[in-house]
RNA sequence: GGCCCGUUCGUCUAUCGGUUAGGACGCCAGGUUUUCAACCUGGAAAGACGAGUUCGAUUCUCGUACGGGCUACCA
């Protein structure tokens, strides 16, 4: 069988949708896996709609996706041009035919059908009338569907679907102005392209049995179509803005991890046995189209975030503080210093085990952020009555000869609660707050370990007044 | 209205006629514990409904209900 070539088509909206993120995976695993190759097609044929920035904005999701694509963007809209070049030899070959039929006339027959019962499906009257007969006024390219038996589309994900040919009218390729209609726009760019696969929302299932009829009368080959069932929301419902993200670039945002997004989505309505936590690799080897369900799934917030967990723990440290740094510029923080940047490296071991996002994590790490004086929260200052106070003096001596060693560390402190005459938990919340100003961190020892023995005991004697 | 598609624990799914219907997230209980987490152990939890085919249906067929899509000179 020759190469694999997949694309993704999306229409410049302004935002990248999730679910147009997931079918862009699907057809990147699908190519990507097969040594195949992988377009973009942004089908801006609606000039109404599409800007340079909404082009950006799918690139860059692309880009944080980390699914890489072939060759350069297509634009539809700049291949008009050919796209009336086919229709018109399809009016050439007397596969269409114009049609003077104005829009008023169609609409009154549309709305006579629905009265009284009929089909609505509009049949034009100028279908088999003589050129020499045709008037001097405007007109638009139809095709000439078939009025008896089937369009069968086979699908690898739906099966072999039979739409009957009295249910296809003969859709309009040109429209009066010249310009071509999506429908002929796709078929002749997937063709040119050379698409072997059309990977796709199930919401164009419908509209394969209308484009095949344009692949036959060109005689062209057929793609493989794979038409997967949309994503919906929470509730059950399309996805929409008032229940969670529907923008991939929200997810960026709210700090989850690409490879996270990734396996997530690609788990999302396709299945390999049992596995739910994978890799790239391993979505490459195993993505394949017939264990794609045939039903609508929904978007799940708390399984995203669990996977994302999974990757971040697993994602190597170099490559972790590369994320985080990337994802800094959507924090309040904005960029950080090189130094931090070795605290956070050197705390990534206490941390990267226990959190679910970027943001979750610098959260956790707050403590490096902050600098003396440290300002308290008001449940963290509420640790530091003054018998705290008495117990960090009594540390803090302690510490300053400490090997600094985790079991070092531990014994101390075990000393230090156990002359006050205290739990160590009772220790342990102090020298939280003292470290971090905070009720949540990681464990003092762990944040003593990443701060070091002077700016420990810095962090305590400021506490203390000194 | 017509046509097309779908329906297994709350959610994502496994099962390709014979299973105590499996896994994962979430949830609940217990454990670990210096906070928050993370982690460990256990538990509850499903074949929309009704017929038919069959020795036997979650699985095949039909019907009903519910959900979704298409039915544009939108994409």
């Amino acid at each position: 069988m020759s190469q694999v070539v997949t694309r993704i088509a999306p229409s410049p909206t302004g935002f990248m949708h999730i679910g147009t993120a997931r079918t862009a995976l699907f057809n990147w695993l699908y190519a990507r896996g097969r040594d195949g190759k992988f377009y973009i097609r942004i089908e801006d044929t609606d000039r109404k709609r599409s800007t340079e920035e909404a082009n950006k904005v799918i690139i860059n999701g692309l880009n944080w996706l980390g699914l890489n694509y072939d060759g350069d963007i297509i634009s539809q809209f700049e291949r008009a041009p050919r796209h009336v070049e086919i229709a018109e030899a399809l009016l050439k070959n007397k596969k269409a035919y114009k049609c003077y039929s104005s829009p008023e006339e169609i609409q009154n027959f549309k709305e006579n059908a629905k009265k009284s019962g009929a089909s609505t499906l509009f049949k034009s009257p100028w279908r088999n009338v003589d050129p020499s007969e045709h008037p001097d006024s405007p007109y638009v390219i139809r095709i000439k569907s078939p009025e008896t038996g089937v369009t069968n589309i086979q699908d690898e994900v739906q099966g072999d679907i039979i739409i009957k040919n009295n249910q296809l009218d003969d859709m309009v390729l040109l429209r009066s102005d010249g310009s071509p209609v999506y429908m002929l726009a796709v078929v002749v760019d997937d063709h040119d392209m050379g698409v072997t696969h059309v990977i796709r929302g199930d919401d164009h299932l419908n509209n394969a049995a209308r484009q095949n009829l344009i692949y036959h009368a060109m005689g062209w080959n057929i793609p493989v179509y794979a038409h997967i069932p949309l994503i919906h929301g929470e509730d059950g419902k399309k996805m929409s803005k008032r229940l969670g993200a529907t923008s991939i670039e929200e997810y960026e945002r709210e700090g989850y991890p690409a490879s996270g997004v990734r396996n997530y989505l690609a788990r999302l309505g396709w299945s390999h046995g049992d596995e739910e936590y994978f890799t790239d690799q391993q979505a490459l080897e195993w993505f394949n189209l017939d264990n794609i369900g045939k039903s609508p799934a929904r978007f799940n917030l708390k399984k995203l975030q669990f996977l994302s967990g999974q990757h971040i723990k697993n994602t190597d440290d170099a490559a972790l503080i590369n994320e985080v740094k990337n994802f800094l510029k959507y924090d309040k923080n904005g960029s950080i210093s090189e130094d931090k940047v070795e605290l956070l490296n050197a705390s990534l071991y206490c941390l990267k085990d226990k959190v679910k996002t970027f943001s979750e994590l610098i959260d956790k790490a707050a403590f490096i952020f902050v600098n003396i004086p440290i300002k308290m929260s008001h449940d963290a200052s509420l640790n530091l009555d003054e018998d705290a106070i008495k117990m960090l003096r009594t540390l803090t001596l302690h510490l300053s000869n400490a090997t600094w060693t985790r079991d070092d560390l531990e014994q101390i402190c075990n000393r230090v609660s156990e002359i006050s005459g205290v739990k160590f938990g009772k220790l342990a919340s102090p020298i939280r707050a003292a470290l971090s100003g905070q009720t949540k961190t990681p464990s003092v020892f762990d944040m003593m370990l990443v701060l070091g023995r002077d700016e420990t005991i810095a962090r305590l004697n400021s506490v203390q007044g000194f």
